[in-house]
RNA sequence: GCCCGGUUGGGGUAGCCUGGCAUCCUGUGGGACUGUGGAUCCCUAGACUCGAGUUCAAAUCUCGGACCGGGCCCCA
């Protein structure tokens, strides 16, 4: 026997038909805010994802050479190809320019509950845009979409880079110090973060007004705490989904990212009832156009971990429809096979979901069998009926059964 | 990559400590029942994660690998 390679996962019919809801309903959402779906390869060169997240990724992404020498590596998150997709040639569509896209990536970690080697993402980018109103717009997007597929409890944590940053750099720290102080910050390993403050030459009193920042959590009012432009910019976009109904929004400047493409507002959101492993999304502004060999380009993004959200939908109890089948052809005697087949290709030819019996089965196993794929109508096509041009239509569900005119069978749907 | 726990028919399990015919439920196929289902009864098929070792004998004990899960690292 051969097992699937660890990480990956097999998908029965009820999870794919789960999963494929759920997508739909995401697509729907993105549609409604005017973002259209775009596709990127599977593979790309492996410098593209070594330029965004530095050489040390290699170590976490599936990374190989191929046939003809080049560096090749499964994508490991879809935002850096859907900006090279940009730069290489959409760079002179209409501003701002709203795409989303959903699909597997792969990352070579080791696997736990909701984490997987082979994962499927799903998010958007507006490019192109700056402000708040962009960024507010964005974020509406994502906590709509959980909205949208049904997830009850969700929180959304709102922070800005710009914060700590300035913070950090007017407080002396130099540029070579800042992404690892903000690494430990993000972490909430405050000692670690203090040390690595205090040789960078930061004085005691920054030190406990950064890590007081940092720990900053709450409502509107915390921005009281903060001055300047990421201020405004907060204040504003907190507003703008308060027009929207979110009321889940929560203000943490210590929502912070290493990295160095973040530029502005940084956003995540949690299901709780996920614990440990909680965040469903993450996003926030960025600008990597340059990165890559474009012109500076600011947008807005997210990703939204699509296995870790249906975990959290599956805890809440989520229950998609359950599968069924509109028709189910019963044959009573081998004579009558024929006139089943020309009934199937009538009714699936009109849209009917249809099933007809292939094992040669007994009318009452059939019945048995048509109970168990969940057969709305069962069709009995039976000698004395189709002597008078007939068939049995039976009612699962009730029971009633009725003969009807074989030529007027669509009627029954 | 590191530490810890686990893995028994398709799904769920008993047995493991204390080595000796692998248990039960459910599901699959068939029959009772060749013109009427969901019930019941019967039959059939189906598993010890893999390899090595110890032993007369290994699901059971020992070692190693794979996979799953908890924690660490990482989480772009």
């Amino acid at each position: 026997m051969i097992q699937k390679p660890r990480g990956t996962r097999d998908f029965r019919s009820d999870e794919m038909e789960k999963r494929r809801y759920l997508e739909k309903l995401m697509r729907e959402e993105a549609a409604l805010f005017g973002f259209r779906e775009i596709a990127t390869p599977i593979f790309e060169n492996t410098e593209l994802f070594t330029l965004k997240s530095g050489p040390n990724v290699i170590d976490e992404i599936y990374a190989f050479t191929d046939k003809g020498g080049r560096e090749i590596s499964l994508r490991p998150e879809l935002t850096a190809p859907a900006m090279r997709f940009f730069v290489n040639e959409l760079s002179s569509e209409p501003r701002p320019l709203k795409m989303f896209y959903f699909g597997q990536c792969f990352r070579y970690e080791r696997p736990q509950s909701g984490r997987y080697r082979e994962f499927f993402q799903f998010g958007a980018e507006m490019i192109g845009s700056a402000g708040p109103q962009s960024d507010a717009e964005v974020i509406s997007l994502a906590a709509s979409i959980m909205k949208h597929i049904g997830l009850k409890d969700y929180r959304i944590r709102i922070g800005h880079i710009g914060v700590l940053r300035e913070m950090l750099s007017s407080s002396g720290a130099s540029a070579d110090n800042i992404p690892l102080i903000l690494q430990k910050l993000d972490k909430k390993e405050y000692e670690e973060a203090s040390q690595r403050m205090k040789s960078a030459g930061l004085s005691d009193e920054s030190i406990s007004a950064i890590i007081d920042v940092t720990e900053t959590v709450g409502s509107v009012e915390v921005l009281e705490k903060i001055e300047g432009d990421a201020k405004e910019h907060l204040s504003k976009v907190f507003q703008i989904l308060g027009y929207y109904g979110f009321n889940n929004v929560e203000i943490d400047l210590g929502v912070v990212r290493g990295l160095d493409y973040y530029t502005g507002l940084v956003f995540e959101m949690d299901a709780p009832v996920l614990g440990a492993e909680k965040q469903i999304c993450g996003g926030g502004s960025y600008s990597l156009t340059e990165l890559f060999g474009g012109e500076k380009t600011f947008s807005t993004g997210f990703g939204i971990g699509f296995d870790r959200t249906l975990l959290a939908l599956d805890r809440e109890g989520f229950e998609t429809p359950k599968y069924e089948i509109s028709a189910y052809i019963i044959p009573v005697t081998d004579a009558m096979k024929d006139e089943s087949y020309k009934i199937a290709a009538n009714l699936r030819s009109s849209g009917i979901t249809t099933e007809l019996d292939l094992m040669g089965r007994s009318l009452s196993k059939n019945f048995k069998y048509a109970s168990s794929i969940n057969a709305k109508k069962a069709i009995i096509v039976g000698e004395k009926e189709f002597a008078e041009g007939c068939v049995s239509v039976r009612d699962m569900q009730s029971g009633e059964q009725k003969v009807v005119k074989i030529n007027e069978i669509l009627q029954e749907f």
